[in-house]
DNA sequence: ATTATAAATAGAATAATTCTAATTTGAGTG
DNA sequence: CACTCAAATTAGAATTATTCTATTTATAAT
C-alpha cells in the first residue's frame, strides 16, 4: 500500500477527525492521480491493522482518528466532536462484565461552551 | 404521527436492536400500505424527542434501541450487539470533565463466548 | 528483461437515508 | 355535514457514503 504511511501520518498529525473525503483532498494535493476508493482501501487496511480508529456518528460519514487511548465529547447542539482524556476504565469494565475485553468506545454528550453561551444569550433576550 | 406509538412499542418490546427496515417489515404486517420513509420520519421524531436511542455502527445500518440506561457489548469477531447493564458513570465523567454532561454512550468490544469457543476449536485443530 | 503479485485507478453498483411533490388523513369550523 | 387547513403519509426520485469489479500500473523476484 503505497499511500498507507502517508495517510497514517495525516491522521496522526491531525487534531480534528477527518472523513475519507477530507483525507482524499489532502492527499490529492501531493498525488493528483489518487482516487477516493484508494483512500477507503487504505483506511480499511489501517483500521483492520488497529493503527487507526473509526468513529461512526449518526447522519455523517465515518471519521478516522489516531489510535491513542482517549475518549470523545460530542456537542448535542452543534455536533462538534472533540477529544477528551479520561481515565482508562478497562479494568473496571472487565470486573463488571466478568470477561476480558478488547477495548471500549466512550462518547460523552454535552453542550459545548460556545453553544452554552449562545443558549444563554437567547434565554436572556427572551426574558427581557 | 399515526404510527409513532406503535413504532415506539415495537422498539421497547424488542430485545434486539432493530434496523429501520426490520421495523418496517414488522409494521407492514399490520399496516400493509406503510412505507419505509414513514418509518424513518417516525424514528427521527422519536429520536429527537429523546424517546429512543440510535446506535451507529461501522458498515451497517443504524439500529434503534429503547432509551433506558444501559451499555452495549460488541463482539469484535462476529459483530453481534448485546445489552449490558454497567454502573452509571455520569457523575464520575462530570467530575473529570468539569462540565455538566447530557449523557454518554459506551460500547465495549470483546469476543463473545461463541466466537471464543470457535477460536479455541480452530486453535486446537491447528495444533494437533 | 520477464513474470508474478499486489495496489491503484476508473467508474459502475449498492445500500442507507433523505428529499420532494402529490395525496391522504384528521381536526376544527361554519 | 361539507369545507378548509395543516400535518402526516406515500411514492419514488435523489443523494451520499461506501464497496465492488475490471483494467491498468507499479513493485518485487527471478
Amino acid at each position: 500500500m503505497r499511500y498507507e504511511n502517508i495517510i497514517l501520518e495525516i491522521i496522526n498529525a491531525s487534531t480534528n477527525h477527518m472523513t475519507a473525503e477530507q483525507i482524499f483532498f489532502k492527499l490529492k494535493k501531493m498525488y493528483p492521480s489518487v482516487v477516493l476508493a484508494t483512500i477507503y482501501n487504505n483506511l480499511n487496511n489501517l483500521y483492520q491493522q488497529g493503527k487507526i480508529r473509526k468513529i461512526s456518528l449518526e447522519g455523517c460519514p465515518d471519521r478516522y482518528d489516531k489510535n491513542t487511548r482517549h475518549d470523545h465529547l460530542i456537542c448535542s447542539s452543534c455536533g462538534k466532536l472533540s477529544d477528551v482524556y479520561l481515565s482508562d476504565i478497562t479494568a473496571e469494565l472487565e470486573k463488571q462484565i466478568g470477561f476480558k475485553i478488547d477495548g471500549y468506545d466512550l462518547k460523552v454528550q454535552y453542550i459545548c461552551p460556545e453553544c452554552r453561551r449562545a443558549q444563554n444569550n437567547n434565554l436572556s433576550k427572551n426574558e427581557s
